[in-house]
DNA sequence: CATATGGCTCAAC
DNA sequence: TGTTGAGCCATAT
């Protein structure tokens, strides 16, 4: 019984998109917070795993915007997360991260509004 | 209820 | 390529 969060919410529809990611894909938190409908908050979805510890999910197919696994909490957990990617027929780079424009993950994304962009502060 | 982080992201340097 | 700065918001204390 998993630490299971109040309120089915948001996270839900998190889980429900990562699970959609197809075997030798990975997906950014950024785009999994849009196609879950909490457009820029990319944050939460990372939290929405790392507090709850998922199972059957396949949250190492998930990785931030620049293709890299990120350091997270536990020690060593990135490493795992990495080699469950290459098992899957996922490579890394000299600089461990992998080839986004070639593994990202593409849902049809049919109908769906487009993210609005941040307002940037006035330099 | 107020702070302090944090598996993020984008734009500009 | 990497660094810096600012925005976002849920968890933790």
């Amino acid at each position: 019984m998993a630490t299971v969060k109040p309120s089915g919410d948001p996270y839900d529809r998190i889980y429900a998109v990562v699970r959609r990611i197809p075997r030798g894909r990975v997906a950014t938190y950024g785009q999994i917070a849009d196609l879950a409908g909490l457009d820029g908050r990319a944050r939460q979805v990372g939290y929405a795993m790392r507090t709850l510890a998922i199972e059957g999910v396949p949250w190492h197919r998930v990785v931030n915007s620049r293709g890299q696994i990120s350091a997270r909490a536990e020690p060593g957990g990135d490493r795992v997360q990495r080699q469950l990617l290459e098992r899957e027929g996922v490579t890394f780079d000299a600089a461990d991260r992998l080839e986004l424009a070639h593994y990202r993950w593409r849902p049809k994304m049919d109908g769906r509004p487009s993210r609005r962009p941040r307002a940037q502060a006035s330099l």
